[in-house]
RNA sequence: CGCGGGAUGGAGCAGUCUGGCAGCUCGUCGGGCUCAUAACCCGAAGGUCGUAGGUUCAAAUCCUACUCCCGCAACCA
């Protein structure tokens, strides 16, 4: 017997500010189904699966719920492994970015790129904000403001240490064209090579001086390694690259897939191989990224509210049932729509009708025409013949499936063998032939191929749904382990005749879709009432409520610079190019000025015209998208911008009076 | 002309790479069956495949232009 193939597959390490919602899940059921069908076609299997646990977000958070950023997540991660228990997520590895091993490899990792001299020291030019002690890039910033404090922040330079992304990116591009399988889906791969790569590489900042929670850089401490250098490796360090046991590392490295988000495709597709290769070390043989579920067309998000919560899904319908939704509903690698409705009815037609009705009569009727023995089959008739055909094939093209990871058009090509199973029946009219003795052996055979194809099925489902298959075995009557294997649905016949079997509970209950999305709309209803009732009354045991942070006392000099005026908005219009951007011109006593705002999302131009707005006058001019700005308008808004209100005067003011 | 994805019967999608009678699931309507979880099976209605041109014996599929939607990026003084 031949060495067993290796397979390697990861999921990306989850950020743990929050709890994971449904397209967490969705990512690691997929992983999961990948390993479960890898090992049961007889390969050597590694899953991996984690989270990283440093930076500033995190950092804050903690700091807001008033713990340390390791209680904060310590937290976090224990619900994210009672996740993965739930869903029956069976990872060989959970590697946490805070692990000693972890950490240690980083820095031998970061030093290794420094002392070749593909991490250099340099000065990082951004802008700074003094009380938070913070770096942001233009990008960044919020109103020309730190985005956390919203304090005013100063061009500065920070002596940072780069990594030389730009030494290797014809190298990469290479590489990518050279294997064209790398990144999937492919529509991928150009998008890489024209976004970024063909434009040219940045170098690549990977230490601040101002993030505390992180590794230490530790030939010089006072800077830590930033973001990738840390997230990334952890591919290989949960492997014990370059430690004292390394096996792990030499046996599955390189990874077979990274499977992640359509969102970090770009982070794996290149500067994970460019860390790798300047290491020396061989790039994973695929980096596949898949879609979001989405909710209204909308990315699903903490902020927006919208997330779906798995572990109420699971709880209701089991996970398997959330499993196969998720797997069967839409192509891997595609967005797909995220519906309780649908959800539902996947249940319904494929679990409860098809699936496990089909087991359902089955049973009963070799309970009941046979005293719950399966019998032997005679003679093999056509109709006989051409389910046996496709039963014994249907592992081929869902293998093929399951290799190019079409989860949903593997789990389709099962589903047409249950669906011949049950025309079957009504070709072969059991309850006729039951009426007549002469037939018994005929419906022996109908009973025998019935119970066979069942076994054929619960094998062939077992990647996505772990827990179906034993109550499926349990009802026909299989208890050889044998029987349960990949190779032994190869050929037809491998159900022993004679088998007793046990009518269980139904495999999937039928639901009442009404009845369902009543639930759903109460909770929902329940969730808005009571988010409803957190803004009402700030109630001060509420963890929920808007944190107010008072910022460093300042002297009436320093607000008497502030020139805050009534204006008069004369005409409004959208920005050319820019959805977020309105350009109004004010009335400002004798004057005009033209003003841009960031406000589109949430006034029309046409509601503007009219409305007497506060108005920043002296804050020094800005060229917005091409338009000159000449002031700010005042605007109260939450934390994630998700509301926002114009500030105006409370009785009808002239234009042009000064508030203070 | 920033990058990319999408538009296919009422709904959701496959098919597009590699042209060859337009397919699946749900829903609707009609029929059958009674073993089964009011399940299962058969049949029907319903689409000028976003628009306009082009290539071809033949276009959902290839080419050109356009319209609309959705991400990303940009934009929030």
């Amino acid at each position: 017997m031949s060495e067993k193939q290796k397979f390697y597959i990861t999921t990306p390490i989850y950020y743990p500010s929050d709890n994971l919602h449904i397209g967490h899940s969705y990512c690691s059921t997929a992983a999961d189904t990948m390993a479960r069908f890898k090992k049961q076609t007889g390969y050597d299997v590694y899953f991996l699966t984690g989270t990283d646990e440093h930076g500033q977000k995190i950092e804050r958070k903690a700091h807001d719920a008033g713990v340390t950023p390791k209680e904060y997540v310590d937290k976090i991660v224990a619900g994210i492994k009672d996740l993965w228990k739930l869903m029956d997520v069976e990872y060989n590895d959970f590697i946490r970015t805070t692990d000693e091993r972890h950490v240690k490899c980083v820095q031998k990792i970061f030093k290794k790129l420094h002392d070749q001299g593909d991490i250099y020291k340099s000065e990082y030019e951004g802008w700074y904000c003094t009380p938070c002690e913070s770096f942001w890039t233009e990008l960044q910033l919020k109103d020309g403001c730190c985005p956390d404090c919203g304090r005013p922040v100063e061009k500065t330079r920070e002596e940072s240490y780069f990594f030389k992304l730009s030494k290797y990116q014809d190298w990469l591009i290479q590489y990518i064209e050279d294997h064209p399988d790398f990144i999937q889906p492919p529509s991928r791969t150009a998008e890489m090579l024209n976004n970024f790569l063909r434009p040219g590489l940045q170098d690549l900042c990977v230490s601040r001086t101002s993030l505390k929670w992180g590794i230490p850089v530790e030939f010089d401490p006072k800077h830590t390694v930033y973001v990738w250098v840390d997230a990334l490796s952890n591919y290989i360090t949960a492997l014990g690259y370059d430690s004292e046991d390394d096996s792990l590392y030499k046996k599955y490295w390189p990874a077979d897939i990274h499977l992640v988000g359509k969102e970090i495709v770009r982070f794996h597709t290149i500067i994970w191989p460019i860390m790798l290769h300047a290491l020396g070390q061989p790039l994973p043989k695929q980096v596949f990224g898949h879609g979001w579920l989405v909710i209204g067309g909308g990315k699903m998000s903490q902020s927006k509210g919208n997330v779906v919560d798995p572990v109420k899904l699971c709880e209701r319908y089991s996970s398997d049932a959330v499993r196969y939704f998720l797997m069967r509903e839409m192509p891997f690698g595609s967005d797909g729509e995220f519906t309780n409705e649908a959800l539902i009815k996947r249940i319904n037609a494929d679990l409860a009708n098809d699936l496990g009705n089909l087991v359902s009569r089955s049973v009963a009727m070799i309970e009941k025409y046979f005293g719950g023995v399966v019998p032997a089959p005679a003679e093999y008739t056509d109709v006989d013949k051409s389910l046996i055909d496709l039963a014994q094939n249907v592992w081929q093209s869902v293998e093929k499936s399951m290799n190019a990871l079409q989860f949903s058009s593997a789990l389709t090509e099962i589903w047409k063998l249950i669906g011949e199973c049950n025309r079957y029946i009504d070709l072969t009219t059991p309850w006729i032939l039951a009426k007549n003795e002469a037939d018994r052996p005929r419906l022996g055979t109908v009973m025998y191929v019935l119970a066979e194809c069942a076994r054929i099925v619960a094998v062939l489902i077992a990647p996505t749904m772990p827990r179906t298959p034993e109550r499926i075995f349990e009802q026909i009557g299989v208890t050889d382990e044998a029987k349960k294997t990949w190779d032994s649905i190869k050929t037809f016949g491998g159900l022993e005749p004679g088998s007793v079997v046990h009518k269980g509970e139904a495999l999937f209950p039928r639901l009442d879709i009404a009845k369902e999305l009543e639930a759903f709309e109460a909770e929902r209803q329940a969730a808005i009432a009571a988010a409803q009732k957190k803004e009402e009354i700030p109630a001060p045991a509420d963890e929920e409520k808007t944190v107010f942070t008072q910022r460093d006392l300042i002297q009436f000099e320093d607000f008497e610079k502030i020139q805050l005026v009534v204006a008069k908005v004369l005409a409004c219009e959208k920005v050319p190019k820019a959805d977020k951007l309105l350009k109004s011109t004010l009335k400002v006593g004798d004057t005009e000025r033209v003003v841009v705002s960031g406000i589109a999302k949430f006034y029309t131009p046409e509601e503007m015209v009219g409305k007497k707005v506060v108005l920043l006058a002296n804050l020094a001019p800005r060229k917005i998208r091409g338009v000159e700005s000449h002031g700010m308008l005042l605007c109260a808004a939450n934390a994630d911008d998700s509301k926002l209100s114009l500030l105006t005067v409370d009785s009808d003011m002239e234009d042009g009076c000064e508030i203070g």
